[in-house]
DNA sequence: TACTCATGACTGGTATACAATATGCCAGGA
DNA sequence: TCCTGGCATATTGTATACCAGTCATGAGTA
């Protein structure tokens, strides 16, 4: 009755993406669409609230104040222009994924993380990034560790003071890519929350020169190990780097709690 | 405007417990009061429709046919007795976390994990659980420890193949326990969920006699690296335990894709 | 017979209305 | 002055109504 099956389709039917819109027409109109690309399939308004929100929290620089900062559904549906439902749905899932506390008839808070959670995070993206090296080294290609190494062509003499914002972005990136490189979409999805919670933070943790340059060291020891196929060296020095930023906060972080 | 600050309390108000409402009266009335506890903080609709599909999703044998196998929110919302919109944020929660597709206007599906999803889920978990042996070296008390002996009494001589199923239990048991002795949070809740992943999948990879008596092996050396404390020990033992089932999966498991 | 195309039922997305509850304020009494 | 209780208000939770795609069906035609 109401279970008739259907081919289910991938969401985005991102397949659609033709090899030549002309070509030798030898797949001749399979591909005769006119490659209106995105046209962004489907990004549903709880989507478009969603990725609107998370930007904007994670731009917050939360831990400035000890304020709690409220957010206002119905204030914010009015702004966005649209219902309160899609904007409770990317609610929802912010909550699911850390960034916001729903209070019932109270409010909705975004979440300040105490130092002990931070640590966490960072514990776990240890666990995430030193595996993503692992497979770094089984499986990515030459030319891909070698994009790693072009990353810090500026910086291989040591942080100018100067451009340590700047660094902070391409240190960021760098540990962003590791990840990316290890082709595992479980490892990318969790990966990418756990950098979002660690944006807004990193306000906090940079501008300390000394902790820039051994960063640099770190990251092109990483680099090396990763050329030479090293798996458990890789796995090792890429944990190692990142336990050693949860030393930190656990020992200076105290704006945190 | 709409902006004024309030205590937001935590939760339950946990809080309200005063030192002394009259003070000379030492701990004598403090207790006075009926002791009430808070009431169970109502799980709304939402957290119930999500727990109850979750539990219903995780314990459908989807692997068995190939047929898609579609939900119906309205009716889903008939059989829970409630309305569309606590089981729609359900839903949504639950594609989050990829156990279901919600395809716009066409329906939602239960998702099929690919070999290659599998694989992706395994390796992550074995990022996640071999972090976990590293901190419980380092934090868990021995009496925690010895509770993951205790768990294989009765095994320890060799998987009886009359008791499969029950090892099987134990197995995940053991694993999950893992993970929480870790007394990490993020890992605990990454984990839950690819735990959930797994049990769906569990069906087609247990019942091989020789490959339960080799891991019962292998969880006898982590429990014995963990006793001694041997950080890395046990995180390598830990790890490849798991990317061995990944390699396992990916040579056997043709039932998948 | 085979194919086209209009039509209508069905489904998820969005908007809006209603219900439940936590809080603040103020009047009234001791 | 301080406390108590009820009411007004604010805010989220839930239900319902409406909208826009999607697909199956079947009549009509070559």
């Amino acid at each position: 009755m109401s279970n008739r099956s259907r081919p289910p389709h991938r969401v985005n039917a991102r397949a659609r993406n033709r090899p030549s819109p002309v070509g030798a027409q030898v797949a001749s109109n399979v591909a005769r669409q006119p490659a209106l690309d995105p046209i962004d399939a489907s990004p549903s308004f709880k989507h478009k609230a969603y990725a609107a929100l998370k930007n904007a929290i994670v731009a917050m620089d939360i831990y400035r104040s000890r304020d709690d900062i409220r957010l206002d559904e119905r204030k914010l549906a009015q702004d966005f222009g649209i219902s309160r439902t899609p904007v409770r749905e990317a609610m929802a899932q912010l909550e699911s994924e850390g960034f916001v506390r729903l209070v019932p008839r109270r409010g909705i808070y975004v979440v300040r993380k105490t130092k002990r959670e931070v640590i966490e995070l960072i514990t776990a993206w240890a666990a995430l990034e030193s595996m993503a090296a692992r497979l770094i080294t089984q499986t990515a290609s030459a030319e891909e560790i070698a994009g790693l190494r072009r990353m810090f062509a500026t910086f291989e003499r040591g942080a100018d003071a100067a451009k340590l914002d700047e660094y902070s972005e391409v240190n960021i990136e760098f540990h962003q890519t590791i990840i990316r490189l290890s082709r595992n979409k479980v490892l990318i999805d969790m990966a990418e929350n756990l950098f979002a919670h660690m944006r807004m933070i990193r306000r906090k943790t940079i501008g300390e020169k000394d902790r820039a340059d051994r960063s640099i060291q770190d990251h092109m020891a990483i680099i090396e190990a990763l050329e030479a196929r090293s798996t458990d060296r890789a796995e090792e020095l890429v944990r190692d780097h990142a336990l050693g930023l949860a030393d930190h906060v656990a020992r200076f972080a105290d704006y945190l709690d």
